[in-house]
DNA sequence: GTCTATAGATGGATAGAC
DNA sequence: GTCTATCCATCTATAGAC
């Protein structure tokens, strides 16, 4: 024991190290996919950014493959379940049957919130969009969980508008979802172009609002 | 001259078979990215595909990366002319300030009708959507020339809703393309399996007017 | 214009020393 | 667990024969 009270016992050094190790990592490689675009980041750019050795990719992960993968596992569920804790809310908020306002609020708000220009979350947004366009045959394969935590959502929707036709619902859920997906930092930056700087995504929650009303009307019509 | 009748002369069969070569390079390619994405398409799985030659590509296209952009830059053209003659058209009808649902119709319409299940078109719709995620930086470069083709469609309906504020027009108008935009194999099939097989993109002047209404109740709200 | 062969570069993965 | 060196696969692009 040379450094007792400066130093932590090795194995709990060891284990530190390897936590930020790991931590580094996932932070650099969803950054660097978001931005880039899966394909255009290799395992040297990651470990480079995360300035940590490039062979902490596969010793951590096992591949590149289950790095991506395990981003978007964790990514994934941190959304759904922010998602469906305000859908349960409305819920409450409603005797059990939320307004179509309330749950394209629950649809909207948790993405759109992460999205501002401040949010931890705000790299996180654009790696699941990628992740639907670009994503590899598990991540693919993984959002078949994501059609059973939009179940909810459909369910919901069906019971908040029982005279239309189910199928009516559903092709305006993917409507709405689609107004969400648009949601990148490129399109976001050529809407700015369009429109000489008048739309501003800084303001998050009047966009939340402006979104809830478009689809809003859409499903009352 | 050996086959004066049955075959045509050598310098113009020549040329056919140059054009056939490059057809089949431009049909293949399109194709194989709209499905399998930029990345993962290489130039040999291209000349394997059109059973052309692995080096034709380079000797009619010069690089990948411009195969790439002479399909974007064909099919983005072929795009914005339609939408642009269906947007005069439009106004034409109506004394040069079209409806709501009239610029809406001359925006969806044409890449909607492009990816009924028969259409010619219908690959190209699905390399255009990629291309606005996955593009290289010179297509993202380009596609600011998509802004100004928008340019008609943002003013005629600025000029349609007088009375709402430009930036709420601009935002809208941004919903509205993120519905087109969704439209991608995956998402139609993800959404199939959502409502059960009650979905069918099959019927595409059904999809289409749901879609008008969906956008056109938005606009109006 | 076509085709083969290959140069030249990049990237994922891993062995083995520490 | 970390790190270097390296293997090996893959890909784009091109030279040069036909």
């Amino acid at each position: 024991m040379t450094h007792p009270l400066t130093m932590p016992a090795p194995e709990a050094e060891v284990v530190q190290r390897d936590a930020a190790t790991k931590a580094l990592v996932l932070a650099a490689a969803e950054r660097l996919f978001a931005l880039e675009g899966f394909q255009n980041v290799s395992v040297r750019d990651i470990t480079a950014a995360a300035k940590v050795n490039l062979a902490s990719v596969n010793y951590h992960f096992g591949s590149k493959d289950a790095l991506l993968f395990e981003i978007f596992r964790r990514r994934t569920a941190e959304l759904n379940r922010e998602r469906a804790r305000m859908l349960h809310e409305a819920a409450n908020r409603h005797d059990g049957k939320p307004t179509v306002r309330a749950i394209l609020g629950a649809l909207f708000a948790p993405p759109l919130r992460w999205s501002a220009k401040d949010h931890a979350r705000r790299i996180s947004v654009q790696f699941i969009i990628r992740a639907r366009s670009e994503g590899t045959a598990a991540m693919r394969e993984a959002l078949s969980t994501d059609v059973s935590h939009l179940r909810r959502f459909a369910d919901a929707l069906i019971a908040a508008r029982p005279n239309l036709p189910a199928e009516e619902v559903y092709w305006r859920l993917h409507f709405s979802l689609g107004m969400i997906h648009n949601n990148r930092f490129a399109e976001f930056d050529r809407l700015h172009v369009l429109s000489g700087g008048a739309t501003r995504e800084s303001d998050i929650e009047a966009l939340l609002e402006r979104m809830v009303d478009f689809a809003e009307a859409g499903f009352l019509a």
